[in-house]
DNA sequence: CACCATGTTCCTTG
DNA sequence: CCAAGGAACATGGT
């Protein structure tokens, strides 16, 4: 499972305390293209000897701040997680995963960036942040300001709904979850939608992203992914207990199954590159 | 072996 | 200038 704001949120609420107020010893890149744009000297002159002081989520993005010596101006690390990006305290004397892409030494602890594919980003440039809507989950995002935007776009709502400065945080999952739970058929112009399904669309963002991190928050997650199934971005015990996630998504990858609501089968349609799943009897119009 | 998945950035096209 | 579409990235799984 790919993380989207909910697995994020979930993350930081975990590490902010493990972190706090912890002294960076040494940084160890394994992969500097996670860097990009700063250059691995930079980032390790940088990082020596400062001090976490917070973690913050925006959209995606896990936000780092420390602080070196006195100096008041504290510094900003920007860590995105990818498709398969994971964060983590490395249990003790364990070994390091084989797609570590930075270590950072905590003294007598290790914190490790580890991502499979190397699409994730840990990095001192702050201008992926600048290009984000609105939080979701803020007073930011209003019904009204969404109708603005989505009055601008042409494209089907799925795709639109994955443009991070409409709103920030939403990725393939939770887009589908999104207009299942609103009613709306993801391959309608964003711009033809009623002022009544934005409100419903708004709505239905909103509920599909806390319910996310209401579920996580309350069952024992394994952030290293270390166990079978990785519990922090499955959001259970695995399949066939209550408590797995995935179950609870409602129509993403779940192709050929009932509608929870009508029976109707779930189709997979293909927009933009990416799977849509959607009900087609729920989802009209 | 060929191909798919997938978020973001970058490049091209309209 | 802006919206939109598609390739590229990297690796493991099918």
């Amino acid at each position: 499972m790919v993380p989207e704001l909910p697995e994020v949120e979930i993350l930081v609420r975990h590490l902010g305390p493990l972190l706090h107020a912890k002294t960076v010893r040494r940084a160890r890149v394994l992969r500097a293209k996670v860097l990009a744009p700063t250059s691995l000297s930079k980032f390790v002159r940088t990082l020596r000897g400062a001090r976490f002081c917070g973690v913050r989520r925006r959209g995606k993005y896990l936000v780092f701040t420390l602080k070196r010596g006195k100096s008041a101006v504290p510094l900003t690390l920007v860590g995105h997680l990818g498709m398969t990006g994971r964060m983590y305290m490395l249990p003790a004397d364990a070994p390091l995963p084989k797609h570590a892409a930075v270590v950072l030494d905590l003294g007598g602890q290790e914190f490790v960036f580890e991502d499979t594919r190397y699409f994730g980003r840990l990095t001192l440039d702050q201008a992926a942040l600048a290009r984000l809507g609105p939080e979701p989950l803020s007073g930011d995002f209003t019904s009204r300001s969404l109708a603005g935007d989505l009055k601008r776009s042409r494209q089907p709502i799925k795709l639109k709904l994955l443009d991070q400065g409409l709103v920030a945080g939403i990725g393939n999952i939770y887009a589908s979850e999104a207009l299942f739970r609103a009613g709306i058929s993801p391959f309608k112009r964003a711009r033809r939608l009623s002022a009544g399904q934005v409100t419903r669309l708004w709505r239905a963002i909103r509920e599909v992203l806390r319910n996310a991190v209401a579920g996580g928050s309350t069952v024992p997650l394994d952030y290293s992914g270390a166990a079978a199934r990785d519990r922090l971005f499955y959001f259970g015990r695995g399949p066939g207990t209550p408590d797995y996630y995935e179950e609870r998504l409602r129509v993403y990858d779940r192709e050929g199954l009932p509608c929870g609501k009508c029976g109707t089968a779930i189709r997979r349609s293909v927009q933009g590159a990416r799977s849509t799943f959607y009900c087609p009897r729920c989802q009209r119009g």
